[in-house]
DNA sequence: ACGCTGATGCTCT
DNA sequence: GAGCATCAGCGTC
């Protein structure tokens, strides 16, 4: 039956894929969260993206076909994932915001998205698997209706602060506050 | 309550 | 060598 989970939804656009992601649930050994807060990001032509360069031996996995995981280092300390969305050949992906720990009588919020990784396990060990097949899964859930999905712009991004492609489910208690791009360390 | 800053290391130029 | 899809801690109001 449910052995190998139908992700083909995931090869539309990334804007398109993330709100659907919204209530998933992604499981690394016997972690589980439930999905709360995602961002969009698409290829060469957007330039929030890490993609907007071009394909690099980094970003080769957003590349790639739909259905993966996508992890990379940042600011020296922190890793973060994304679920790889659009067909093979075409970037896109979906960066995993903020989840609420299920199975956890406290309903402990992953709120970040390195706390996420954090909480979940996930390293650049998992960067390129198959979230069909594991370590880290993704089950998709029913799509939530619109009215409970909240839309803005991107957290933390110099270029293209206008797109609004931020989506959580409205009033979860582990979606972080809005955060401008961080003004860049005055140098001296 | 909110805003600014340093820490820390991988990635690309 | 510069920049970064972050976070926690400290300062100020």
């Amino acid at each position: 039956m449910a052995g190998s989970p139908d992700l083909s939804v995931l090869e539309r656009p990334a804007h398109e894929v993330a709100p659907l992601l919204l209530g998933a649930t992604l499981r690394h050994g016997d972690v589980a969260l439930r999905l709360t807060e995602v961002e969009a990001y698409a290829g060469p032509l957007d330039p929030g993206s890490h993609a907007y360069r071009g394909r690099t031996p980094r970003t080769e996995v957003m590349f790639g076909p739909a259905g993966f995981l996508y992890c990379y280092f940042v600011y020296g300390m922190h890793v973060c994932a994304n679920v790889v969305t659009g067909p093979d050949g075409e970037a896109g992906a979906v960066l995993l915001r903020a989840g609420e720990v299920i199975d956890d009588d406290a309903g402990h919020p992953a709120s970040g998205p390195a706390r996420l990784c954090r909480t979940l396990g996930i390293t650049l060990e998992e960067n390129g698997t198959d979230l069909r097949s594991g370590p880290v899964t993704l089950e998709l859930a029913d799509p939530v209706p619109a009215s409970a999905v909240s839309t803005g712009p991107r957290v933390g991004l110099r270029a293209a602060a206008d797109t609004p492609w931020r989506f959580w489910l409205t009033g979860e208690a582990s979606v972080s506050t809005y955060r401008p791009a961080a003004p860049r360390r005055t140098r001296r």
